[in-house]
DNA sequence: TACGATTATATGTCTAGACATATAAGTCAA
DNA sequence: TTGACTTATATGTCTAGACATATAATCGTA
């Protein structure tokens, strides 16, 4: 049963051919590691030239959905290991961009020799100096979030000069400091008397949890650990698909 | 993999006609709304084919950098407002492909005439029939979310047949239903009894929470609440940035 | 002036070829 | 068996055209 004929728009052959064999992989009928059709055999079966059949797979292969091997042929991929992608994001642009007033504060700077524990946060070996800062970000004088971050100053070392009472450590690095690689991890967490302080929430009052971990091509730049109110913020991301 | 600086690898035509048009838009040097040189002007500054210059355009606009308007020309588009992109998931999925033993429990299942609040909820005004569910997943035997869903009836005349209660909502929909938007919102509450309950966990601990409300063209077609230990339960993502 | 019809043009899609290149698979020697 | 060399082949990139299509701009008319 075919019911992705929107007979209403006509599709272009490349994207038809597109839509056909992505309803086959996200229907499992072509399951992870499955080769699909090489180009000539597409070719045959729509009758089509070759640079079209490659289009459609081309885009395929940008999306994630199929692997190309040359001389191997296009296989299915396994999806995506995990669910969530967070583009990175600066707090104060992002509060500007709302249409708010940013206010930020900064709470506490210590730049000290890397403790064990610093170096298990940044997932490094080799000790060195790092930068430990704990700010605190609002939008309207209403406390947006709190931050904690940790920077590795063998990574940065600009970062000793930088000046971050005024501004941010997360724009002074979004500007400074080229990044490749990024991880984030969301969880939930319930306010402890620190936090509910800073935020002005009560104890035991649920919290956001953004953990950040920001890399240049396998060096940590800085980890970064970001609290919301849980009920007040939200992260909102509206996308196209299919 | 880095797609702008590997100078290690002799980038192909395409590929730098995209990466110099990146450069220009992420430094600001081409800000947003300024209009890119034509396909014709850029085939003359790099002396190849329109189809050459055509595929480095086409996946700027693939990324959203670029908006290409038929007659007008292309331009460099606004960077996205928002701060969060959360793929759409298949939880069962999600947790077979983590290994695990995936479990599923049908506790609620519900036709009804829409309420007020179903409207609300789905953002519809018209009246019309609605499918509530409430339903658990677990890995290897351990809850891991619950789940609380509405689909508008109207826009999926088919799910009123389907038999939800072996296969999850979410998967069937994935692959009966092609979607075209979808929006999230990540936010955090405290376990209520019920929940509490059903996630196995203590009243007042932290939850992670993603409301999703998925659409075709203007259509809603479901809207979700998962709601996810928030000790426990963690959304990862990994990523290149530039 | 306002509006409808026409035209020019930039992008969208497609073709039928071409050569480049990475690599799976086969071949042969040590 | 192992390693080095060769070959076949699927993908990667590119060309010089073509026609389709949406729409900004222009022109003509009421």
């Amino acid at each position: 049963m075919s019911l992705a004929t929107d007979a209403a728009d006509k599709p272009t052959l490349y994207k038809r051919i597109r839509a056909d064999i992505e309803k086959r992989i996200l229907t499992g009928e072509w399951p992870p590691g499955h080769r699909i059709p090489f180009e000539h055999e597409l070719v045959a079966r729509y009758g089509c030239s070759r640079m079209t059949v490659n289009k459609a797979l081309s885009e395929l292969a940008q999306a994630d959905l199929i692997e190309r091997r040359r001389r191997a042929g296009s296989f299915v991929r396994r999806p995506q290991h995990q669910s969530a992608v967070l583009k990175i994001a600066d707090i104060r642009a992002e509060i500007i961009a709302l249409g708010r007033t940013y206010g930020y504060e900064l709470i506490g700077h210590k730049l000290r020799a890397a403790t064990a524990a610093d170096r298990e946060r940044l997932g490094v070996k080799k000790a060195g100096k790092v930068i430990a800062i704990s700010c605190r970000h609002s939008a309207d004088n209403v406390p947006f979030a709190v931050e904690d971050r940790l920077i590795d100053l063998s990574s940065v070392p600009d970062a000793a000069t930088a000046d971050f009472s005024r501004e941010p450590p997360g724009s002074w690095l979004l500007h400074h400091v080229p990044w490749t690689e990024a991880e984030h991890t969301i969880s939930a967490i319930v306010a402890d008397d620190r936090t509910a302080a800073a935020l002005d929430i009560a104890i035991g009052a649920p919290c956001l949890v953004i953990d950040r971990y920001t890399w240049r091509s396998a060096r940590t730049i800085t980890a970064v650990r970001l609290l919301y109110p849980g009920d007040s913020h939200r992260l909102v991301a509206r996308f196209k698909g299919g």
